[in-house]
DNA sequence: AATAAATAGATTGCATACAATTTATTTGTT
DNA sequence: AACAAATAAATTGTATGCAATCTATTTATT
């Protein structure tokens, strides 16, 4: 194939998997609306379910986001009363993040999330493992293995 | 596996697939400045040299995007002076969009870029050609087979 | 032909993303 | 202790993305 080929969109990894990303992101938004969350504030309450009070820094790691994206998306989450931030007394640098009773409620509400998402994705079951396997094995990939 | 394990982040096929959608276009931005164009203003390049004189309409439909994301994107590559827009004469409300000069010129640059980002994609070659496979399958199956 | 319905883009408003810079605080060095 | 370097968030500016609405034009119906 003759290098003019390869920059078809069809070809391309890369767009294959923002449109996918966008796609399935979409698939959401009709299940978020109904507990009020955009997307990015979901894997945010996600993120703080399975961790509570964690840093702006160490979220940011977690979500591979930064914190001109953080910032506002968590004073949104603080204006609806999901989240409570707080100073580090140690380290006053650190904002702690804490989830306060209606963050916490809310996760109750989320639960079946996942599962509609999954059946967004009609893969066989092994290949729905595959799939995840490699492209966990991409995003090793980036980070020098 | 409760409920509740599906929520964590590590297991949302989503959620990597944001993610690796994000830091692959995070690749692309250093070999994208060279030519002075932003990953989405890079995809519609690629779709116009691929297929000059086409619509908003049937652009929007090739990159799944709306005017509302292609209308300032278009103004922009319009005043970088790579396409031009012109009304249709039959259906007025149609804009078609051309390569100029300097945009089909483009092209030349563009070329080792696939490559490049290729490289960036640690799998073996097996591997890869199932994971746009199942890529594609997934895309497929959000609308209707 | 007159009017309703449909269609293509543009516009508006909100929510990300992220690079670059700034501010406040802490740590390291002398 | 004094000051430089490093660090954590916040801020600023640019560029998406997308839902909802608006405008201009065309098509369909009577």
């Amino acid at each position: 194939m003759i290098k003019e080929e390869y920059l078809k969109l069809d070809y391309q990894v890369c767009f294959k998997l923002y449109v996918a990303s966008k796609e399935i992101i979409r698939k959401y938004t009709p299940l978020l609306e109904k507990i009020n969350l955009t997307y990015t504030q979901y894997i945010t309450m996600l993120a703080l379910w399975e961790k509570d009070q964690i840093s702006v820094k160490e979220l940011g790691e977690k979500l591979y986001l930064d914190s001109g994206t953080l910032t506002p998306l968590l004073n949104k989450l603080k204006s609806k009363g999901l989240i409570d931030k707080t100073r580090q007394e140690k380290d006053g640098r650190e904002l702690i993040l804490s989830l306060t009773k209606k963050g916490i409620e809310l996760k109750e509400k989320a639960l079946n999330i996942p599962e509609a998402i999954a059946g967004c994705i009609k893969l066989e079951k092994e290949e729905a493992i595959e799939f995840f396997r490699l492209l966990n094995k991409v995003l090793r990939g980036f980070y020098g293995e």
